[in-house]
RNA sequence: CGGGGAGUGGCGCAGUGGUAGCGCACCUGCUUUGGGGGCAGGCGGUCGGGGGUUCAAAUCCCCCCUCCCCGACCA
């Protein structure tokens, strides 16, 4: 076992996880409060989350466009809701080009006033709806309490806009976001389980009509939204004057979502999955799934290892090829457990001679096998597919032992202080500013079935309440 | 913005008024390599910033800034 390289999970989790991001070389801290700088291998990550999440928005029908990062101020201002809700953290400029400007631009907190702004141009008639926008991007919210990845005052993030001709075809895309898109990826790529349902009005997005949410519960049983899809009503319609001609004729606002996902699901990733060890990666998601580590460049070691790593790569595994013989094997052992990458196949003159190689995986306490050199790119196939759906099952009975049903507010209270509480929200539903007092939110609320409430006022529906990031 | 903690080399820390140190990392060489190896020799710091007290300040005083933890706002 490798010596203690990172605060232990269990002596320190804010401290543990601060490890965990500059031992794997996922970010540092930028100069200005709040911002980060996103290291290659954190933001190598951070593409194979675009490159899945994307693929899946595609499949939904969005397309991809970008709007620019400065927004007139006076746009903000057109949802009375919407402006409440951000004025807080806006970043203003008010010079520039060596001048006071005469109207101030924000920055984009979130882009919904100037997409809708062109919506307006862009939709005519029944014939140019939906519109369906996706925008990559990065936005800025200036918050009082920043942490790495999981609330920074820059982000980066995907912002879908769509406008749609009747409220049931948009709610029903927002919830065709919410689980084809973000709970397939949550759940398949990222190997956590989450909880969806609905938002709270006290929780819900400013100028939404109902928010939507995934939320996953993180290693300390603290609760993280991990993503949002919101229906906006016809509130941003009204205030951008986006109207079409129905097919008989009569003019119509049209009703609209908006859904994203930020780079704080990279916080998701190494809270949700990370050990004493340092991050683990799902093989679905990782950048690098294999690597092959040349333990010393003997009786043709080296050859061997290189053969190996392009064969793998055959067999359609994005894997890595250590051989840096001239630092140490144990050095470079603790490296890759750092950066999670979930198996490591280890190759030296002692494995060739018994025709052998050692494969060690990340999801289980350094355990090594010695595995058959003949076959092994299906083999580490299999093992990648086990690893992915271990780290699931771990995952989800953390979270399933983190969860206790309670029947009363003062239960619920107690059994949220180190994970998530179920109580019926009729219970609750007149306490959730009390609860607020001791740092408590209503996460998500759910119907029986489990399945998403309509309205927050729906009977017998369960509310989960926990801490949150 | 409230409460608490902390700013000294890349990282972690010691240093209560008198020549800025230690561990790790880094560089060079040799040796080693199957879990952060060993030996030897090196590089690297306006002690967060500004002002003040003093013969003399990392150290005492004042102001400011930043970071971390616990809250209020939030993806």
């Amino acid at each position: 076992m490798a010596k203690a390289v990172l605060t232990s999970k269990s002596e320190d989790f804010p401290k543990w996880y601060q490890d965990v991001v500059a031992k794997a070389e996922l970010a540092d801290n930028g100069p200005v409060r709040g911002t980060m700088v996103i290291r290659p291998y954190g933001y190598a990550i951070w593409e194979r989350m675009q490159a899945e999440l994307d693929r899946r928005i595609k499949d939904a029908g969005a397309q991809n466009a970008y709007f620019p990062l400065f927004i007139p101020e006076s746009y903000l201002k057109r949802e009375a809701e919407h402006v409440e809700g951000f004025s807080p953290e806006l970043a203003v400029v008010t010079h520039a080009g060596g001048k006071q400007l005469e109207e101030a631009v924000v920055v984009r907190p979130t882009s919904e006033t100037i997409i809708n702004s062109f919506f307006s141009k862009w939709v005519q008639s029944h014939r140019d709806l939906p519109l369906l926008i996706n925008q990559w991007a990065n936005v800025v919210r200036w918050e009082l309490r920043p942490r790495v990845f999981l609330r920074t005052t820059e982000f980066l993030w995907q912002e879908g806009h769509t406008a749609h001709a009747t409220q049931d075809d948009a709610r029903a895309y927002s919830l065709r976001i919410l689980h084809e898109v973000y709970e397939d990826f949550a759940v398949n790529v990222m190997a956590l389980p989450v909880l969806v349902g609905r938002k709270t009005e006290r929780e819900r997005f400013a100028g939404a009509d109902a928010t939507y949410t995934l939320e996953g519960m993180m290693g300390d049983g603290k609760a993280l939204q991990m993503g949002t899809s919101h229906e906006l009503g016809q509130n941003f319609a009204k205030a951008f004057d986006i109207t079409f001609q129905s097919t008989s004729g009569t003019s119509e606002h049209a009703w609209q979502t908006s859904w994203g996902v930020s780079t704080r699901l990279v916080g998701a990733l190494i809270m949700g999955h990370g050990d004493d060890a340092g991050l683990r990666v799902p093989p679905a998601l990782a950048p690098i799934q294999a690597v092959v580590v040349l333990v010393r460049d003997e009786e043709g070691a080296g050859e061997r290892a290189a053969a190996l790593a392009a064969e793998l790569r055959g067999a359609g595994i994005r894997v890595q090829l250590d051989d840096r013989v001239e630092t140490g094997f144990g050095r470079r052992a603790v490296e890759w457990e750092l950066k999670g990458v979930p198996v490591r196949i280890e190759v030296g003159p002692r494995d060739l001679a018994a025709g052998t190689v050692t494969l060690v995986r990340r999801d289980v306490a350094a355990e090594k096998a010695t595995v058959p050199l003949d076959g092994l790119g299906p083999r580490v196939v299999d093992v990648l597919a086990d690893i992915q759906a271990a780290l699931f099952q771990q995952a989800l009975d953390r979270r399933e032992s983190g969860t206790v049903d309670a029947a009363t507010i003062e239960e619920a209270r107690q059994a949220a202080q180190a994970g998530f509480a179920r109580v019926p929200w009729d219970r609750i539903r007149d306490a959730e500013v009390d609860l607020a007092a001791d740092a408590l939110t209503v996460r998500c609320l759910q119907r029986a079935d489990g399945g998403i409430p309509d309205s927050s006022a729906d009977p017998d529906l369960t509310a989960t309440v926990a801490k949150a990031y």
